[in-house]
RNA sequence: GGGCUUAUAGCUCAGAAGGUUAGAGCGCGCGCCUGAUAAGCGCGAGGUCCCUGGUUCGAUUCCAGGUAAGCCCA
């Protein structure tokens, strides 16, 4: 016996009960532990950050992550799941400081940095609760209890080990960098911090005159957007192939880009007085626009700079090193002057004599222009609209700054890199050499450090006296180089701070450097750290890498599919993961972007508390591929719950109700597939082949194409092969033919369970453990710890499965025939007729002419050859078969064939087999297979036509026919009546029909077999007793009291 | 501004080595069937297959250029 099912849906609380079975039996260590010793497929986890609640998009990531690992695992892998956290980063320090209402370094500071540290700590983990819950919740099967987190000790160590072998190869130097700084919060920004700030803005766009030197009279017209960092300007740069043109306006001399002529002077074009190519102006001098004191490097001059354009500006660009890479890096190859008149505070130093000393910089902009105008300096000054960064924390501006900054030389393994990326499965396939290698073809090196508090510190130490460096690549070395290091040392600032070194080449004291470094390389280490490698672990460290499987979103290419990388790379030279599933974003129902500030984020709870698990999950696997962008539909849900899980329910719930009430043994005596009904092979071998075509996206991580189908073949199980195997359940004799149809949905019931674990890992056990654990004892507990199932060959018949298709299209066109002719399906049909079938097709339909006569309730089936008689039929070109034949003749045979007469071309092509075409000169001949015959709908028939062929009805209906359908009738309305009466299925029943219609009082004594036995009658009476439900019906339009009353 | 991706029915998505009648589900209206079903079947309304060019006998499909959206980078 198998547990009572009951129809009602309660997936959520079901859930609920099966993850309390899962607990107490450990069902997920077994999952791992029984597959100890077999191929391992190594995951590795993404760690989230957990100081926010968890969003649907991450219960995307981690379905995806763990329907692919619990395939993994039925199909016989040991697929290990270390859970992680990532915990260091600006965003932790930002929602700290908020809290503390600190709003700069020096307010931190002051609060104390070992408490501010503490403060972190505890925010990191502040939703921890809520993503463990939510984990649970949604069957995602992760081992948070040995889970890796970033901040431990341990971890960090690791990440030292890895600086440290970076630091061995000369691929960690310290260096300067133009970043993105924010002097509010006083640190430079990552690239991706920056990408959240990007504001269209209006700044000011001048034109500014450069006196020359030795050339009186005569000025360079510079173009900037940043006039306060013109004070630190040090040369100016022209494009050496460009053409500069000397004009005369107001009796001065311009020298600009002859190109820019137009923009600037607009129609008054001034007169040209000298060309020059842009090398020739290389090495002019000119008179510095502010006083930035004595340089020691000589400075002032024109430089040739490839990245000079004419499409903007003037063609002159400002060259400022301490403010813009190009800049820098221009400086550097001529040997300019570093100017750096801005302090860290974006205020100008207190050295500069102006007026605007101690001002912050976007200040000083007004009175800047004011000076040079003052001075007769300022040629042009207007605004410029462009997209400029600002801080995503504090929304200041961002100023592009030089600051001595620690790199990861990237760069030198940038050619590893690309050439690993190309061993890496990317799913989508256009990641790999779309966004991810271009980004890696564009590879700069990787500025590391962070002037901030909270992350792993950089463990380079240097020397006061003499500046020596040494990097520290373990907490051993670090007790053993170090002074006074206590036992329990904890890796974080401050305590770190305080651990000096002795310089071993002057003996002086050695200080770590401040700085904490980029979080991003903290979770790119995690193939490495989460192990303790090479610390501990180095057996399991060597098996699990590289990961045969990583999965994030999209968003990450530049994150943590990169880090990763770039680490592998240079501490191993291999890729760091085979197959990489690489997800896109959620958007909210309305198209936009999911955000807390917009209001439109959706809370997971809501869901797994009211739909459940399986159907959030089934919606996220079926409604578009992973690396689609989708809008997030909560009818959707419900969809999935009401169309897939419900199906799937309600078979299984009618399987288990009539297994039951008919004490049928389905493991005994089951006849073997060949000896059962066509429809239960036609099943089996629906079923056998989505076996094999879900075990084959599987194994090409399509995560939405397996699950599709299986929904297809749900719907089929239920809609064509219980449908049609109805009675066969219930009531029927008991035989070979029943225990086939037994054997035969119990068989497919309990694969669909094992199929679709991976995906609805709750229902599905919900269903196997009834089914399979209830009868055998022996069987693994749980769907989890099952086999996943491997097709047979053998019980493929894709013959059938075509047949079936055809024939249960000929079926749907005679529902539609029917429809039209308004007579109800109870009705029973003499024939219809179907015309336009090959001979095949006809065998076709024969071999399963008791599908066509139960369906569509007919007697016989006719076929005929006469088209003409019930369709209009029109004879077009095979365009894919005459286009490469003939080309531009295609259209003209087209028209030829329109206008012709169709009957006698038809005629002419069945006696000869061709035929010929006259049009436009040249005569074409024609096969019978150049031409397709096409059916299109007559007015007046009963008749549904589709391109080829058609199915008519008969609709005389004879005294016998007219019989049964009112026989059919009784029975539908008694059936009705015991269902309003609320008796059992089973029950037995007394019947009284009280009628003064000779046809029903016929009808029921020629079908009274048929009668009594569908509805379980066991008597008939004339008078019914007082208990007996009674109704006054019309039956077909004829009176009648009918009463029922339970045995 | 650059790169990548996407654009098919009101919504969510299929699809087509270029072939002349482009599909499904949901939703809407109507009918049918039903003692497993919160279902099913059928009919109807609903499409410039984003736009403009090009290649071709033929383009929604291929190519180029746009537009819009998203992400990444500046």
């Amino acid at each position: 016996m198998f547990n009572e099912v009951s129809s009602e849906f309660t997936f959520a609380e079901k859930e609920k009960q099966i993850l309390e079975f899962w607990r107490e039996n450990d069902i997920f260590q077994k999952s791992m532990e029984m597959y100890k010793h077999a191929t391992p497929f190594v995951f590795l986890e993404g760690p989230p950050f957990a100081n926010a609640p968890p969003g649907v998009h991450h219960v995307l990531a981690r379905i995806m992550k763990d329907a692919v690992c619990r395939y993994k695992t039925m199909t016989g892998h040991y697929v290990q799941r270390k859970a992680g956290w990532d915990t260091h980063g600006l965003p932790v320090e930002y929602q700290v400081e908020k809290q503390l209402n600190i709003t700069n370094k020096a307010e931190l500071e002051a609060y104390g940095v070992q408490n501010f540290i503490e403060k972190c700590k505890e925010n990191v983990f502040q939703y921890k609760e809520d993503w463990d819950a939510m984990t649970e919740r949604i069957g995602y099967w992760v081992n948070l209890d040995d889970a890796y987190i970033t901040l431990s000790n341990d971890y960090i160590e690791s990440v030292w080990w890895v600086l440290r072998q970076a630091w061995n190869k000369d691929l960690l130097y310290q260096g300067h960098k133009v970043q993105p700084y924010c002097y509010r919060c006083g640190t430079t920004l990552a690239s991706h911090e920056v990408a959240l700030g990007y504001q269209e803005v209006a700044d000011p766009s001048i034109f500014v005159r450069f006196p020359l030197k030795n050339r009186e009279n005569t000025y360079l017209l510079v173009w900037t957007t940043t006039p306060w960092t013109l004070p630190s300007n040090v040369a100016v740069a022209v494009g050496e192939d460009y053409d500069y043109v000397t004009v005369e306006q107001n009796g001065q001399n311009l020298i600009l880009a002859k190109e820019c002529l137009t923009t600037l002077f607009e129609d008054d074009s001034p007169k040209i007085v000298e060309t020059h190519k842009g090398s020739d102006l290389c090495d002019w001098e000119y008179e510095p626009l502010f006083d930035a004191g004595e340089q020691a490097e000589k400075a002032y001059y024109i430089v040739p700079g490839d990245f000079v354009t004419t499409t903007e500006g003037s063609g002159l660009v400002h060259i400022a090193p301490a403010f813009g890479q190009d800049d820098y890096d221009i400086g550097q190859k001529h040997n300019l002057p570093f100017v750096q008149l801005v302090g860290a505070d974006g205020k100008f130093v207190p050295e500069v004599k102006d007026v605007w000393a101690g001002e912050y910089v976007k200040d000083a902009d007004p009175k800047i222009i004011e000076n040079l105008d003052q001075r007769g300096l300022l040629f042009k000054a207007t605004e410029y609209t462009h997209q400029y960064p600002f801080c995503w924390r504090c929304d200041n501006p961002l100023l592009y700054y030089a600051r001595e900054s620690w790199f990861i030389r990237t760069t030198a393994i940038r050619d590893q890199m690309q050439k690993h990326n190309q061993e890496i499965n990317w799913y989508p396939e256009h990641i790999k050499n779309g966004r991810f290698g271009n980004w890696l073809e564009n590879n700069i090196d990787w500025g590391l450090s962070r002037e901030r508090y909270w992350g792993t510190p950089l463990p380079v130490w240097i020397c006061d006296h003499c500046g020596h460096q040494h990097c520290v690549g373990s907490i051993e070395e670090l007790k053993e180089l170090g002074n006074d290091v206590p036992d329990d040392i904890e890796l974080h600032r401050p305590y770190v701070d305080n651990v000096t070194l002795d310089c071993k080449e002057c003996n002086g004291k050695m200080h770590r450097v401040q700085d904490v470094i980029d979080c991003w390389f903290d979770s790119g280490c995690a193939h490495t750290a989460q192990w303790h490698y090479p610390f501990e672990n180095k057996e399991l460290f060597e098996q699990a890498y590289p990961p045969d499987f990583i999965s994030e979103a999209i968003d990450q290419t530049r994150g943590w599919f990169y880090s990763l990388l770039a680490t592998g790379t240079l501490l191993y030279d291999k890729p760091a993961y085979k197959n990489c599933l690489c997800l896109e974003l959620i958007l909210a129902s309305d198209g936009s972007k999911m955000s807390k500030s917009r209001g439109n984020t959706v809370d997971p709870w809501t869901i797994l508390d009211k739909q459940g698990a399986d159907a959030m999950r089934w919606y996220m696997f079926t409604g578009s591929p992973p690396w689609a962008q989708r809008t997030f539909q909560l009818e959707g849900i419900d969809e999935a719950l009401k169309k897939f899980m419900g199906t799937l329910q309600n078979v299984y719930s009618f399987f288990v109700m009539y297994a039951n009430l008919e004490q049928v043994d389905v493991l005994d005596d089951a006849p073997p597939p060949t000896e059962r009904a066509t429809i239960d092979r036609w099943i089996l071998s629906r079923l056998h082949t989505l076996i094999d075509k879900v075990r084959n996206d599987m194994e090409n991580y399509h995560l939405t194409n397996a699950p599709r189908a299986i929904e297809a073949f749900v719907d089929d199980l239920s809609n064509w092969y219980v449908r049609r195997s109805r009675d066969r359940f219930w009531g029927a004799e008991a035989g070979q033919d029943k225990q086939a149809a037994y054997a035969t949905l119990y068989e497919v019931l309990v694969t669909v369970a094992k199929l679709s674990a991976p995906f609805i890992p709750f229902l599905a056990d919900e269903l196997y453990r009834n089914l399979v654990c209830s009868l055998n004892s022996d069987a693994p507990l749980s769907v989890h710890l099952a086999e996943y199932p491997v097709s047979d060959d053998s019980l493929i018949d894709t013959v059938l499965e075509t047949d079936m298709d055809f024939t249960r299209d000929v079926i749907s066109m005679g529902h539609a025939a029917r429809n039209r002719s308004n007579i109800k399906t109870r009705q029973p049909l003499a024939d219809i007729t179907i015309g336009g079938l090959s001979d095949a097709e006809k065998e076709t339909v024969n071999r399963l002419n008791a599908f066509v006569h139960d369906e569509l309730n007919v007697k016989e089936i006719v076929f005929t050859e006469d088209l003409d008689a019930f369709a209009q039929v029109t004879l077009k070109p095979n365009f894919k078969v005459l286009g490469p034949k003939f080309g531009k003749g295609v259209q003209a045979i087209a028209k030829a064939l329109a206008t012709a007469d169709t009957m006698e071309i038809k005629a002419e092509l069945e006696t000869n087999g061709s035929i010929q075409v006259e049009t436009s000169g040249e005569t074409y001949t024609l096969e019978e297979s150049d031409i397709d015959v096409q059916t299109q709908n007559r007015e007046g028939f009963f008749v549904e036509v589709d391109a080829k062929k058609f199915v008519a009805l008969s609709t005389e209906l004879t005294h016998e026919l007219l019989l049964e359908g009112m026989a059919r009738e009784l029975v539908n309305k008694i059936q009705n009546m015991r269902k309003e009466a609320d008796f059992n299925v089973s029950d037995r029943i007394k019947l009284t029909i009280n009628t003064e219609s000779k046809i029903v009082t016929e009808a029921f004594e020629t079908h009274q077999e048929y009668i009594l036995s569908e509805t379980l009658t066991t008597e008939v009476i004339k008078s019914p007793s007082e208990n007996a439900y009674s109704l006054e019906q019309k039956l077909n339009g004829e009176p009648a009291v009918l009463s029922v009353e339970q045995v």
